[in-house]
RNA sequence: CGGGCCGUAGUGUAACGGUAGCACGAGUCCUUUGGGAGGAUUUAGUCCGAGUUCAAAUCUCGGCGGCCCGACCA
């Protein structure tokens, strides 16, 4: 992409009413814009990096035998008050024209729409097990929306909701998710912890959580320092230098942020929506129900509160808007650098516009991108300058030596 | 939802109750060109509504909005 086609534009100082690094970093950069508190439209650059992070999940998913679909928005009243939630304080109710009373509701979770589509689709237990996410928008009213991305009010959700005949196949899935997980954050650079929690409004049991270590966070978790056991702090007996209950290593207290979680549902939603099948004996039984959740815009926040410095962002190259930035200083025409680096597949910022040096390289540095590639006179034609993202020295090198650098 | 701070050009910041100013941005022209260039010129603002006052960005009240702490929560 030209970035002299790129309608947003980078900012020299932080918004005044954002503390949070990531809002005022993402913000600076054009990857989001605050329509209100709690409220981020994504810009090209940042829903480039949402498609990133998006894809990664979606691999790992179906991998695990997900079926992505895209459930309704909006839900009527009858969905909610079948399980007690629909007077939950979070819930952004609708009334349509002149209605006096709300009817709908705009999707805070999706465990009941996703009870009833099942529901009118299972019947034997030949037709278990089976697992359905989605990526899309959760509209709770948090009382506070807090620390840019990392609380809103409107965020992205990546939901998977899995159904089986009985515990122990949940239980088999449930693990074959957390795993999946732990691949996901792997490969988006972060190292996220698998935490025993409580289970909130979600379900009654024990569930895990994927927290990242992070000062910013709300959690406090208990992580032992030899293992990497974790224990969520509401729920934990443990304190800071206790014994793990795992290998008897010393645990730590840690600030983090919880970017995904995992619950085994059991049969509550089952019930409400009789959503039963006819087992192998012919007798009715429930459907056992797990939901698994990640964080997708939080995620994005996380990773700019873990990879930045005074500069700005530096994304992991897994999930950055694009692999490289082309520089083109001092008059030097870029063009045909563009063209090849393009027609190799790999992925191009072109700074194209008539700035200057300085301006170009503090914006490559605060949007982040993993590679830049700078031609300018200096450098001379046939070769080009390049530098990673958070090294000091850059080097120049012909074009392939950097196309392979970066693939 | 309790408590605190705050709301001034697109952005960031000034202004004792008395002329709304500065920087950046944006537009035009010239000169520059390796870490957010220089000069000239133009552009654009007091969140909304009441009240006090000769006079309100400034004081009072109400509303709306934002941030932070707490409670709550993915």
């Amino acid at each position: 992409m030209r970035q002299s086609k790129l309608f947003t534009k980078t900012e020299r100082s932080a918004p005044k009413d954002e503390v949070a690094l990531n809002a005022q970093l993402l913000t600076r950069a054009g990857f989001v814009y605050k329509n209100s508190a709690g409220v981020y439209s994504l810009l090209p650059l940042g829903w480039r990096v949402i498609r990133r992070i998006s894809n990664i999940i979606r691999e790992e998913m179906d991998a695990v035998d997900g079926e992505e679909m895209l459930m309704s928005a909006l839900h009527e009243k009858k969905y909610l008050t079948a399980t007690g939630r629909w007077d939950v304080d979070v819930v952004y109710k609708v009334t349509a024209g002149d209605e006096k009373e709300p009817n709908f509701n705009i999707s805070w979770t999706h465990e009941e729409v996703m009870s009833e589509i099942a529901s009118h689709y299972v019947s034997s237990y030949k037709d278990l097990p089976f697992a359905a996410y989605q990526i899309q928008t959760k509209f709770r009213h948090e009382p506070r929306a807090k620390s840019g991305l990392l609380r809103g009010r409107e965020f992205l959700m990546k939901d998977l909701y899995s159904f089986h005949a009985n515990e122990k196949d949940l239980f088999d899935y449930y693990a074959r998710v957390a795993e999946a997980y732990k691949k996901v954050f792997a490969r988006c650079g972060v190292k996220a912890y698998y935490t025993l929690a409580a289970g909130g409004e979600f379900t009654v049991s024990n569930t895990h959580e994927f927290q990242v270590a992070c000062d910013v966070g709300e959690d406090t978790i208990f992580v032992c320092g030899t293992c990497d056991y974790a224990e969520n702090q509401e729920i934990s007996k443990l304190h800071d230098g206790a014994a793990c209950p795992k290998c008897g290593g010393v645990v730590h207290a840690k600030k983090a942020v919880e970017v995904g979680n995992i619950f085994p549902l059991g049969t509550k939603y089952a019930k409400a929506f009789d959503l039963t099948f006819t087992n192998e004996a012919g007798e009715r039984d429930y459907v056992v129900m797990g939901s698994y959740g990640i964080g997708v815009t939080r995620l994005m926040g996380t990773i700019v509160e873990l990879f930045h410095d005074d500069h700005g962002i530096l994304w992991p190259a897994s999930v950055a808007p694009f692999d490289a930035h082309l520089l083109a200083l001092n008059g030097a025409d870029g063009d045909g650098i563009y063209e090849s680096l393009r027609s190799k597949g790999i992925d191009v910022l072109y700074d194209d516009r008539a700035a200057s040096a300085g301006e170009k390289f503090a914006e490559a540095d605060l949007i982040g991108i993993p590679w830049r590639i700078v031609t300018s006179p200096k450098v001379g034609d046939g070769a080009v300058e390049v530098r990673r993202r958070g090294e000091k020295d850059a080097k120049v090198v012909p074009l392939d030596e950097a196309v392979k650098l970066i693939k």
